[in-house]
RNA sequence: GUCCCCAUCGUCUAGCCUGGCCUAGGACACCAGCCUUUCACGCUGGUAACACGGGUUCAAAUCCCGUUGGGGACGCCA
């Protein structure tokens, strides 16, 4: 059976990173029929919030990433930790540690200083001396001094580090909390986890894992290390390189099909496939197709993906997740033509459902033109033009072809080509220069309206 | 600094494992044209990459070594 699992830190909200890894475990697990474990890492009780446990919860949910168990939480796990380490200690394999905080400081900085590669120096590895009253030891592994670990990644391949390049890492800390290190690998023992997927910044620490995992006398799992995502600055993302929370696409009107399809295809490809769905994304997902290098995370490519998924979806989904944004834009959508049409009207020509309310305002009140596209499109020798058309508005069938051959036939009578008169009616009614056809836009804005528009702009044209 | 990972168009990538089909394919972006009632959409075409240097081989984007460059790790964070 197989079984993956996310493992965040609630340390902040879900970013695309994490996102990405965990989108990667779990369609890992469904193409191949096994489980998806969420398991929250809140060790860190500095750091750790609720708020961060439920944004993560939340983005998962949005995602569309459903978890077979959990969420599990590590501080509810703390005797089996404890146990692990006594375990280990009896064993020989770890020992108490007295150093302190200010000692270690001072260590890691001569050895930096001396170009060397800052590590605990095992100081109390095999000390015989007296601990120091009222100081409360952490346990530290063990570590081998000597040989290689060894590991096959299922994405990057064989992987060694030598021993001696690792240190005696704490196990548990003076408080009887475990460590990361510790923590992970018990729980992905005892969780039965056998694939462990996650960022290839926890490469180095995969060595230090196995070895304890050898000391315990546990199976190990397989590893599956995925490539960070970088700014487009080529930095690490992070918050302050637009490691942006999941949540705020949806906040910015992306579909989370768009968002999902666009996170597996940074980094993992199926040959030249670029839209794909969940179903097929899980059809066709394997560890080998990862990349082995970092990726550059690319808006353009989202908000190009997520209008290809904005032009498929269901008008009335559609509609129901604009509601929020018309309300942003103070558009009472209870009122005006009805928001299915103009659904279908925009969602070809937006890239997110931000764009499509804001380009539906003038639908639900009319809007002011700048002064430079009445100039650009207002003049005088165009009211009586601007006049006739409207007169005639009211009497034909209210309906786009009959308003469109209406427009024609004025233009024609005039003697002008058909933009001379449609460019300023569109900014006339609508405010805007840019619109959809301008008959399907009056059409749908109904006659009373378009009435009501064009003579109040006519009453002081052309300004 | 030390260790680990990585390296194909500006970006995401196919091809690499199992050398020849690669005068390197697709997608985003960009440019041009078409469509057009504006803007988009759509369609057509275009610019654009195997980091560099050595090997191995009849033949290398593909295998090996080095250089350079990038990323990551080096905590009683995860």
């Amino acid at each position: 059976m197989i079984r993956t699992r996310f493992a965040p830190s609630p340390t902040g909200y879900l970013h695309i990173g994490g996102a990405r890894t965990a989108l990667f475990s779990w369609a890992y697990a469904r193409k191949h029929g096994g489980q998806f474990v969420l398991r929250i890492e809140d060790t860190d009780r500095e750091r750790s919030t609720k708020q961060s446990t439920e944004a993560i919860l939340e983005g998962m949910e949005w995602l569309g990433l459903d978890y077979d168990e959990g969420p599990y939480y590590q501080m509810e796990r703390l005797d089996r930790y404890r146990e692990a380490a006594e375990q280990l200690l009896r064993e020989n394999r770890a020992y108490y540690c007295y150093a302190s905080k200010e000692e270690l400081d001072a260590m890691r900085e001569q050895q930096r200083a001396a170009g060397l590669k800052p590590r605990y120096d095992g100081r109390w590895r095999d000390s015989k001396q007296t601990p120091p009253a009222g100081v409360k030891p952490v346990i530290r592994f063990k570590n081998p001094q000597e040989g290689y670990v060894t590991f096959n990644d299922l994405v990057k391949g064989k992987i060694t580090m030598a021993n001696h390049e690792l240190d005696d890492l704490v196990l548990l800390r003076s408080d009887g909390i475990p460590t990361y290190n510790f923590g992970v690998i018990l729980d992905d023992l005892d969780m039965n986890i056998s694939h462990v997927i996650r960022g290839d910044d926890h490469i180095n620490n995969t060595p230090r894992q196995i070895n304890i995992l050898k000391a315990l006398g546990a199976p190990l799992p397989q590893y599956a290390h995925v490539p960070m995502i970088l700014g487009a600055d080529g930095e690490r993302l992070s918050k302050r390189h637009g490691a942006v929370s999941i949540t705020q696409y949806r906040e910015d009107g992306y579909l989370p099909e768009g968002l999902v399809n666009y996170l597996a295809r940074l980094g993992w490809s199926h040959g030249d496939e670029e839209i794909f769905d969940r179903d097929q994304l899980i059809a066709w997902f394997d560890l080998t197709s990862i990349n082995h290098a970092p990726a550059k995370f690319d808006p353009q490519k989202l908000r190009w993906l997520n209008q290809q998924y904005l032009k498929k979806t269901d008008s009335k989904r559609l509609a129901e997740l604009a509601i929020p944004f018309f309300d942003r834009d103070n558009c009472d959508t209870s009122q005006g033509p009805d928001l299915l049409k103009i659904v279908n009207l925009l969602k070809e020509r937006v890239d997110t459902i931000e764009e499509l309310a804001d380009a539906a305002v003038y639908f639900f009140r009319p809007l002011e033109p700048s002064s430079s596209l009445k100039a650009q499109h207002f003049s005088l020798e165009l009211k009586p033009v601007l006049n006739s058309l409207k007169d005639k508005f009211t009497v034909i069938d209210w309906n786009h072809q009959a308003i469109n051959s209406e427009i024609k036939k004025t233009a024609g009578e005039h003697e002008m080509k058909l933009p001379k008169l449609a460019m300023p009616l569109r900014v006339m009614v609508t405010g805007e220069a840019q619109t959809p056809s301008i008959a399907a836009v009056l059409e749908l804005l109904g006659r009373e309206e378009t009435l009501k528009r064009m003579d109040h702009r006519l009453s002081f044209f052309p300004d």
